[in-house]
RNA sequence: GCAGGUGUAGUUCAAUGGUAGAAUUCCAGCCUUCCAAGCUGGCUAUGUGGGUUCGAUUCCCAUCACCUGCUCCA
């Protein structure tokens, strides 16, 4: 195992199309990356794996595909409007930027500043002469309000009634749609609504590559239930994520929880699982319990009752909630880094290999034919394999060098076809891992191959 | 966000106040019966926008991106 470095990861991607920067031509856009072809076939996968264990393989867990837009008064519920947004103010001597509530309660910590309106903040500092922490000086820029939450207007007016929000998380919309799921699934607690998409922040601070980016994408599973059940179902989901990403492929002693201290404004109890990246421990999943407090809010700011009906105890209670999210972005980059490996097969002979788990394989198979006069022979396997793997064909360059492109990009199998195979209709199957190679019926293959993809 | 550094083919590097050269990759052809072979040919670049200048890839400014360090943060 080489040092796996994330230039090296940044540029496979790019170089063989698994990540490219965001709106390149025009010099980038900080934080964006766009998925390439088989970078689009990895997250799909890794997405077709997730659904498998917590949708498919679970009794009482139904998906949901929430809109990414929705009524602004859902954050205000959920307290994004208030805790997601900071004031800021910059020193103009030094350049340093404070936030101004931290500024003033720091230099009185009997003032209020929470309860302070922005000017009421600015006219504070002047009064006052609060000086920069850093510099000593006190002159200031303006207060700016900045909000993690990404906005943006519908209709043709932009006055703040139509203002709306980029969801910053995704879990409002199961919160909203709780009753909705429940009632036409008639699923009784404790149940799971799970759901994949992307949610937007505001970052401003740069990312390690995808690991911190502007646009992201989640999957995300949140467990209903009854008080009192919370923290059992918390620690369950703990060890089923991790127990998730072993399945992956990712090794125990590079997983760790990471258990919070300082908690979010809804959280009663929360965790991270973190992997060992190259550039050090990042979160890949958090679990929260979240206790009844998003529905709560809900109930009181729509006036709709989130009441659930224990039909065995025909109790009415708000459920508890246990969310457990997991990065879909930082879970490719994860399994990336991960898989990525330089072997010396001969004196300063090496080769560059994906070790990614079959089933995450953006191709399955490749077909290779051994000359280009066995071409026909080749496409016909391929038209075969296709019907049911991805499968790359490639017929450019040196049987070696073809087999190198494969191991690059984490084929699994390489199918080649020979003058034996016009024969006797068999081909070799070569292993990407082991590098060996099995003969068998052109028939054959496609259970070969099946019968080693499980998850 | 602050400070410093860097921007030339897909990639890694040259060179120059008079519009750029190589290796590699890629493509095509020849050859080749299982792990980056060889030969021939071909495509491809001065991040973006201004300024100075007869002329800028080169000098200046801005901007964007990346790298290193610090700061901040879910």
């Amino acid at each position: 195992m080489k040092d796996v470095t994330m230039e090296k990861i940044v540029a496979l991607c790019k170089g063989r199309g698994f990540i490219y920067p965001g709106s390149e031509i025009y010099g980038g856009l900080a934080n964006t990356w766009d998925y390439g072809p088989l970078g689009a076939r990895l997250k799909n996968n890794i997405k077709d794996t997730w659904r498998k264990r917590f949708i498919q393989e679970r009794k009482n867990s139904y998906e949901l595909d929430a809109d990414i837009l929705m009524h602004p008064r859902v954050w205000e519920a959920s307290g994004h409007v208030a805790s997601f947004s900071d004031p800021l103010i910059d020193c103009k001597e030094c350049k340093m930027r404070h936030r101004a509530d931290n500024l003033i309660n720091d230099f009185d910590p009997n003032a209020d500043a929470d309860a302070m309106t922005q000017e009421e903040m600015i006219n504070y500092i002047k009064e006052h002469k609060v000086p920069c922490p850093n510099c000593g000086k006190s002159d200031y820029t303006d207060i700016r309000q900045f909000n993690l939450m990404f906005q943006t207007y519908r209709g043709v007016t932009t006055d703040n009634k139509s203002i709306i929000y980029l969801r910053p998380e995704n879990a409002q919309g199961e919160y909203v749609n709780y009753l909705n799921v429940q009632r036409t699934t008639r699923a009784k607690l404790p149940f799971s609504i799970g759901q994949i998409g992307k949610a937007f922040r505001n970052e401003i601070t740069p990312g390690n590559f995808t690991f911190r980016t502007i646009e992201f994408e989640q999957m995300e599973f949140q467990t209903f239930c009854k008080e009192g059940t919370d923290s059992d179902l918390y620690k369950y989901f703990k060890e089923y994520g991790k127990k998730y990403f072993m399945d992956l492929g990712l090794p125990e002693e590079k997983l760790r929880f990471h258990d919070h201290e300082k908690l979010a404004h809804y959280a009663k109890e929360a965790c991270d699982i973190e992997y060992l990246f190259p550039f050090g421990w990042g979160e890949i999943n958090g679990t929260h319990n979240r206790t009844n407090f998003d529905l709560s809010r809900h109930q009181e700011y729509s006036g709709k009752s989130m009441e659930y009906l224990d039909p065995e105890t025909n109790e009415r209670y708000i459920p508890y909630i246990i969310e457990s999210t997991y990065g879909l972005d930082r879970t490719v980059l994860a399994i990336l880094c991960e898989s990525y490996d330089e072997e010396e097969i001969a004196e300063g002979d090496t080769r560059v290999v994906l070790h990614l788990n079959p089933v995450l394989a953006p191709y399955k198979v490749a077909v290779l034919p051994l000359s280009k006069k066995l071409s026909e022979k080749a496409e016909e396997v391929y038209s075969k394999l296709c019907k049911k793997f991805m499968c790359d064909y490639d017929e450019a360059g040196s049987i070696g060098k073809r087999y190198r492109r494969e191991d690059e990009i984490g084929t699994p199998y390489c199918v080649t076809v020979d003058f034996d195979t016009l024969e006797d209709e068999t081909v070799t199957v070569r292993d990407r891992d082991t590098m060996e190679q099995v003969r068998i019926k052109i028939d054959e293959v496609e259970s070969y191959i099946q019968e080693k993809i499980v998850f």
